[in-house]
RNA sequence: CGGGAUGUAGCGCAGCUUGGUAGCGCACUUCGUUCGGGACGAAGGGGCCGCAGGUUCGAAUCCUGUCAUCCCGACCA
């Protein structure tokens, strides 16, 4: 391709919309335009890495016997209606866009395909001997996102492979996840991506195991949490380790203590030389569902931990009353919450976990008892000090049993707190959690029978039982990961794109165009790499030399072939994007230096071919 | 949705405090010189000053409303 026919529009000046490197040189090489929030154009050079991109995933997929697909991304309704999911992903903080037709029917712009495939799954399976088998398709996604950001990172629209896997049994599902585990490390390493598997939580798709894969770079939306020998990686979400030991509180006999103005754990311990963990702190907060009243929420933790609010999610989920379904959020409750309840005001800053349930009698439309969990690391402590649910007043020296714990109200223990960097590992206390930050380029999941269950796919299996299919499904946020790649390979010139999903291999820049010999030999190298197999570019514009160097860093073309005063000798110049390598060369020798290497970089960082 | 910020030419910005009818750099067009790291000179073209009301003889500038975009939080590939 000839550059001047590329339609290429580089920007000099950052735009001032984007914040992050990548979002800043995708914009200002001219491979996105926004068009509005969270939607973006993908122009011709950004499409070719998107093609790369999706070359790469179709071909790891097909290798493991995956079967491309392509699904519709107007959905009806009920489908999700049966799944239980329309009204969590369309009320309140929903994220699926939705309309009606001229008839007056309800329909979703699919931003997932769990309930498509699955009535797919439950019309075209019927047998055992048809599985396992796995689908997938890359194409479009669409999800109002709460905040779109960072141009493809966060988009409201963007290209996803997702693929689905249905099972006759959990151990087929073990398997194939398994594959998928290997598909996906092969793919990122093939596209030059350094990415590190963790444990996730499954958010709102459901199921038990999942893991997800990050990209490492500093502007990664995700905390990741490692062990220093590898076997450990999770994302905070998720993460578990142990919580640093508290500090024993000397043996006191329970007593109140006055404690004006001291609202804040921070504060109480500072006037009165408590530590933090010597301390529980209680939050009172309301969770909100779909079906079913909210449930007021008394959350305990040692004072020097923080609340996890995906393991809340979790738990919350788990213990809710029965009539309660599709939690939607998880809210502090605060005093006007109260008020329009109908209820009267609690003293917030003394708040303590022996708070009575009659604090809710006559609620207007909450339950009237609390749902209480406490972290292990309040539960595990023998003494501490807490509110006495009395303005300005805290107690010293309670423990559970004091309080009236299993007499009066019973309080659930979980796993709540945040793992933060620094604590020990369960697998081994001797090492300790790291922090690194991710981009999520790709998930992977195993749903169990979730799905099938609720759409009725079923199988006969082979003493001719009826049974729900096991299923798994995989996703890879395509657009993302071309982004992510930028986050992860760039300089303060521009960006260095892998070879393997870079829109050109190499640009052959004829230092003055005006010289008629450095024209002719640009033009003929030009015509050997093509012939060659290599994606190559011409800069043929008549810009001095500084203007198309600067324009193919920017861009991030992996080799620059320079025609300039050697010409007239034959002599060319190789440059290498990324590195230092830069080596001056007779033109007939262009193929045999260039092509191993280019051999070489359209692996990525997969294993050599043995 | 809560908190913060910004809307002036394709991009980056100044002008607004103190109202007088819009300017700079880059980009674009033409000509000339230049030609290995974003050249120089000359001459041009391009603006509903986000939008709508209001105040005023007069509004980019003051007031009110509204829309859009970005950043921090809840959401996720």
């Amino acid at each position: 391709m000839r550059v001047s026919r590329l339609l290429l529009v580089t920007l000099r000046d950052d735009p001032a919309e984007a914040e992050i490197p990548s979002h800043r040189l995708l914009l200002r090489a001219g491979y996105i335009r926004r068009v509005s929030s969270g939607i973006y154009a993908y122009l011709p050079l950004l499409w070719r890495v998107l093609q790369k991109v999706s070359r790469i995933v179709r071909d790891e997929m097909d290798a493991t016997g995956a079967l491309e697909t392509l699904l519709p991304q107007l959905q009806p309704a009920d489908l999700w209606q049966r799944s239980g999911r329309w009204a969590g992903y369309t009320a309140g903080e929903g994220i699926m866009f939705h309309l009606h037709d001229r008839q007056g029917r309800e329909l979703g712009l699919g931003p997932t395909h769990e309930e498509v495939i699955t009535a797919l799954a439950a019309d075209l399976l019927q047998s055992y001997r048809q599985l396992p088998v796995n689908l997938y398709q890359i194409q479009t996604k669409f999800r109002d996102e709460i905040r779109p950001r960072f141009g493809l990172m966060r988009g409201r629209e963007f290209i996803m492979k997702d693929a689905y896997s249905f099972h006759a049994d959990e151990d087929s599902l073990r398997q194939t996840y398994a594959a998928m585990d290997q598909a996906y490390r092969r793919i990122f390493a093939r596209c030059g991506l350094r990415a590190v598997a963790v444990e996730a939580d499954s958010g709102a798709i459901g199921g038990s195991a999942s893991q997800e894969f990050m990209v490492t770079a500093e502007a990664g939306e995700d905390l990741i949490l490692t062990s220093a020998d590898g076997r450990y990686a999770a994302n905070q979400e998720r993460a578990v380790s142990l919580a640093p030991e508290a500090r024993p509180l000397a043996s006191v006999p329970l007593a109140e203590l006055n404690t004006p103005g001291l609202a804040s754990i921070e504060d109480l311990c500072k006037v009165h030389g408590f530590d933090p963990s010597q301390t529980v702190k209680v939050l009172l907060l309301l969770a909100r569902f779909a079906e079913g009243r909210p449930q007021p929420l008394l959350v305990c933790l040692r004072g020097d931990q923080q609340l996890n609010e995906v393991k809340l999610a979790n738990a919350v989920s788990a213990a809710a009353e029965p009539a309660a379904s599709g939690l939607l959020e998880i809210a502090p409750i605060s005093p006007e919450q109260l008020q329009a309840e109908g209820l009267a005001p609690l003293p917030f800053g003394s708040l303590g976990p022996q708070l009575g349930d009659g604090v809710l009698a006559g609620a207007r439309s909450w339950h009237p008892r609390f749902l209480r969990l406490a972290d292990a690391t309040a539960s595990a402590l023998p003494l501490f000090v807490c509110g006495a649910c009395r303005p300005d007043t805290h107690l010293v020296g309670a423990s559970w049993s004091s309080l009236g714990a299993q007499a009066d109200w019973t309080i659930s223990t979980v796993d709540l707190r945040n793992a933060q960097p620094g604590d020990a590992c369960l697998h081994d206390p001797e090492q300790r959690l790291h922090a690194a930050r991710g981009i999520e380029v790709g998930h992977i999941f195993q749903l169990g029978r979730k799905y099938s269950q609720a759409l009725e796919a079923s199988f006969t299996n082979e003493s001719g039982q009826n049974e729900a299919l096991w299923m798994g499904c995989y996703g890879i946020g395509v657009s993302r990961l071309a982004q992510a790649a930028v986050e992860q390979h760039h300089d303060g010139q521009g960006i260095c794109w892998p070879v393997s999903i870079a829109p050109y291999e190499v640009v052959v820049v004829p230092a003055n165009t005006e010289d008629p010999t450095q024209a002719q030999l640009a033009e003929s190298l030009y015509t050997t790499l093509q012939e060659a197999g290599v994606e190559v570019l011409l800069d043929d514009r008549s810009e001095r030399a500084g203007v198309k160097f600067k324009d193919a860093d920017l861009i991030g073309i992996p080799w620059r072939v320079v025609v300039g005063r050697g010409a007239a000798a034959g002599q060319i110049e190789l440059v290498e994007r990324q590195g230092s390598l830069r080596q001056d060369l007779a033109a007939a020798e262009l193929l045999t230096v260039l092509l191993p290497r280019l051999e070489q970089g359209r692996r990525g960082l997969a294993e050599q071919p043995t």
